[in-house]
DNA sequence: GCCAACGTTGGC
DNA sequence: GCCAACGTTGGC
């Protein structure tokens, strides 16, 4: 099992939004790099921190499991979609996507600088000078230290 | 709103 | 292949 952590700006899509849900399709991911993992690395069963981005402050606020592995995501070849991209087909599909379902909530969100102040945090790539991936690996070390400290379980 | 740090695009 | 211009991310 591989552990994740996601980005996402509240105001775009919250974890409040994805516990109505339940099941969020993680789409409109548009950079290689993000993209490689969700077709080749982020499988059935794997674990996630939610992190919210461009929140005051900037924080983890939940976990999620993946409940299906990488496909093609389709919004790429819809017009009318937030992130449509024209060379990408059902043939060729370019960008692919994973769906998460909300797990548990942190009594306790864990802030940007709270991350940045902990000692055994301070290997995560969130803290690397412009590491401005939306959807990165993390340890499973890093993943249940967060989970202790936002005071929930880890599975 | 500002701006640093990237990633992407396209001319050459 | 180089690199300038441009767009985006995301903390502050």
């Amino acid at each position: 099992m591989n552990y994740w952590l996601f980005k996402s700006e509240p105001n775009a899509y919250s974890y409040d939004d994805l516990v109505v849900d339940s099941t969020a399709e993680w789409d409109g991911v548009r950079n290689f790099q993000a993209r490689n993992y969700l077709r080749d690395s982020i499988k059935a069963g794997d674990l996630v921190l939610f992190y919210h981005s461009n929140a005051k402050p900037p924080c983890v606020v939940g976990t999620a499991s993946v409940v299906r592995s990488g496909y093609p995501d389709y919004t790429a070849w819809d017009p009318r979609s937030d992130h449509p991209d024209p060379k990408s087909s059902p043939d060729n599909p370019i960008w692919y996507m994973v769906d998460i379902q909300a797990k548990e909530r942190f009594k306790q969100p864990i802030s940007l600088n709270e991350i940045r102040g902990n000692y055994l945090l301070s290997e995560m790539l969130l803290l690397r000078r412009g590491m401005r991936l939306s959807v990165q690996p993390i340890s499973e070390e890093h993943y249940a230290i967060i989970c202790h400290l936002g005071q929930i379980d880890k599975i």
